[in-house]
RNA sequence: GCUCCCAUCGUCUAGCGGCCUAGGACGCCGCCCUUUCAAGGCGGUAGCGCGGGUUCGAAUCCCGUUGGGAGCACCA
């Protein structure tokens, strides 16, 4: 069954030994399996199991789970780096830098082996060659009786077989798993204390899980429950966070570590990122919901330091009420986090997120912008290039030497939307005066002032007296001096100075939101004002 | 079906027996500022799932119930 030179236990017990760290340090591990693109639960978790390790001067680790071969995609690893670097998650120990590696269970099957041996030899564990068939037969017998499903009492066929019957069956080549035997008898329950959630109790685990895949597989690998156990230990891995899917797996863990004479490690659950479905929520879905892949909050440039405070509060409530740069500083309590499962609500992100861009300088946000359209926007980045002075001179229309800046960029992607108008290369002049973004004036009163406003136009330094000329345009055609008057008597007037104003910001920006006009104005230059605003006149 | 976990405004939460006629933040609504869109300032809206206990007193403790979530794989 075995390979005569797999080493003794002692063997990686000497390779791996325990660390070295101080009291109260946390060796934490996240486990991302390649068999799909990035959950952003994964990088809820690994914040979270960063930031205690860190906190309590102990290590952080990534150790990929790849142990089911058959369902692995090309690229996930990858991903999960670039998404880990993007978050600034980086591990301590993984790959190829960490001295208890490897760090890919599929390279780690000659250590998995050592301890099926020894769990076979003490009696722990044995094979069972029942087939597909045989159990998916015996969980519809059980089914059908209203019996709890499982490999266990007289269901578990193998479990004490003749050993003669089990020596023919391996010498004649047939696939075969090995199985825990689980001791626990149907009264026993089991008490631990999870360091989210305090005391839990359960019934003691009955199922003989299974712990060593299939022998027709090339490579002999185990499966999560195992591993977790073998490789934590060697890892010296003493606090577990992980999603709260797994409680009902702890009672197994608690026997497998026992078996094999491990320590336990103490364990922290965490509560799902949810989403709302309707009247009810459910766990956000990364085939359903385009917010639960990494890729979409990289994608649109939601800033790092946005998406981690926002995680960061959800985690930690204390956190979300804090300034981001401290909340980012502060430690994550795991006796503080919420037990329940949050919605993920981007509008809340998007605040946070318009706030914190708000701090920065126009400077960093070029340099930002610029970084994520380097992949997210080609186009973008030569513009960018080729005239940053006029994105810096956009970028800094009511935002230097202001108290409240602008909060218009809630994600680098809005840069373009946004901000594009500054630049020709990304403007479309509007020439319909019956353009919907005009707010329905009359067509041919839109052409008449456009035309007024271009003939009369002089750039004037002070964005009063800049913004007089809009004064002055709209009195000669008959607007309403401010928006009460006209609201008093909406039929005396064609609009109000609002309108007005709008007229020329739809002309100069295409958009209804902008910036300051006079700024606007001042940055384009007089010859493009004049261009844009005759474009509606003709 | 069995086994667990959970439960305060729409959302994130504070609250850990009297400071609670339940506080904050986001959203939403209104007003103000601005003879311009935003931003900003001010105000408002809205919640302890239900039923029993325990107690002088319960959002807080106990039981039940309802509702939601998860697990019961040679997936992690």
């Amino acid at each position: 069954m075995f390979p005569s030179d797999l080493p003794e236990p002692e063997h990686w017990e000497r390779r791996y030994p325990p660390r070295a760290l101080p009291e109260g340090a946390k060796v934490t591990r996240i486990g991302p399996s390649p068999t799909g693109f990035m959950h952003i639960g994964g990088v809820y978790v690994g914040i979270i199991d960063s930031d205690v390790a860190q906190h309590s001067g102990g290590t952080y680790l990534v150790r990929v789970e790849d142990t089911d071969q058959s369902r692995e995609v090309a690229g996930a690893v990858e991903q999960f780096d670039r998404a880990f670097e993007y978050f600034a998650i980086q591990p301590d120990e993984a790959g190829d830098s960490g001295a208890y590696g490897p760090y890919h269970q599929s390279q780690r099957s000659e250590i998995y082996l050592t301890y099926v041996r020894e769990m076979l030899r003490r009696g722990r564990a044995y094979p069972c060659f029942a087939t597909k068939d045989e159990l998916a037969e015996i969980t519809s017998a059980q089914q059908a009786a209203k019996l709890p499903t499982g490999y266990y009492g007289r269901w578990a066929i193998w479990r004490d077989a003749d050993p003669a019957e089990v020596q023919a069956k391996l010498d004649a080549g047939e696939p075969y798993v090995v199985r825990f035997r689980a001791e626990a008898g149907p009264q026993d329950r089991v008490h631990y204390t999870d360091a989210i959630r305090g005391e839990l109790e359960h019934e003691a685990n009955r199922n003989d899980a299974v712990i060593l895949k299939s022998s027709d597989q090339p490579l002999r690998l185990p499966t999560y429950h195992f591993a977790h156990a073998v490789d934590d230990h060697l890892m010296r891995v003493n606090l577990v966070i992980r999603g709260e899917e797994w409680i009902s797996s702890v009672p197994l863990h608690l026997q497998l570590f026992e078996a094999l004479g491990f320590d336990q490690v103490e364990y922290a659950h965490i509560a799902p990122l949810m989403k709302q479905q309707g009247g009810s929520r459910r766990k956000l879905s990364k085939r359903k919901d385009p917010e639960a892949s990494v890729d979409f909050y990289v994608e649109a440039g939601y800033p790092s330091e946005a998406v981690r405070y926002y995680l960061r509060g959800l985690a930690n409530g204390r956190l979300a009420e804090l300034p981001l740069e401290q909340a980012l500083a502060e430690p994550i309590r795991l006796a503080e986090c919420g037990v329940a499962g949050p919605l993920v609500d981007l509008v809340k992100l998007e605040d946070i997120s318009a706030d914190h861009i708000a701090t920065l300088s126009g400077e960093t946000i070029v340099e930002a912008v610029s970084a994520w359209a380097a992949t997210h926007d080609p186009d973008l980045v030569a513009v960018l290039d080729a005239d940053r002075d006029l994105a810096l001179r956009a970028l800094s229309v009511e935002r230097d030497g202001v108290e409240n800046p602008r909060k218009d960029l809630r994600k680098w992607s809005d840069f373009r939307p946004v901000y594009g108008f500054f630049f020709p290369q990304l403007f479309a002049v509007v020439d319909d005066p019956a353009d919907e973004r005009l707010g329905g004036l009359d067509p041919e009163l839109v052409r008449t002032l456009a035309a007024d406003f271009a003939d009369g136009y002089q750039p004037l330094e002070d964005p009063q007296e800049w913004f007089g000329q809009i004064r002055e345009l709209a009195a000669r055609h008959g607007f309403a001096r401010n928006a009460k008057e006209f609201k008093k008597d909406p039929d005396a007037y064609p609009g109000s100075i609002r309108e007005a104003s709008q007229l020329v910001r739809v002309a100069l920006t295409g958009s209804t939101r902008s910036p300051d006009l006079a700024s606007v104005a001042r940055a384009l230059g007089s010859d493009e004002v004049l261009r844009r605003v005759r474009a509606l006149a003709a």
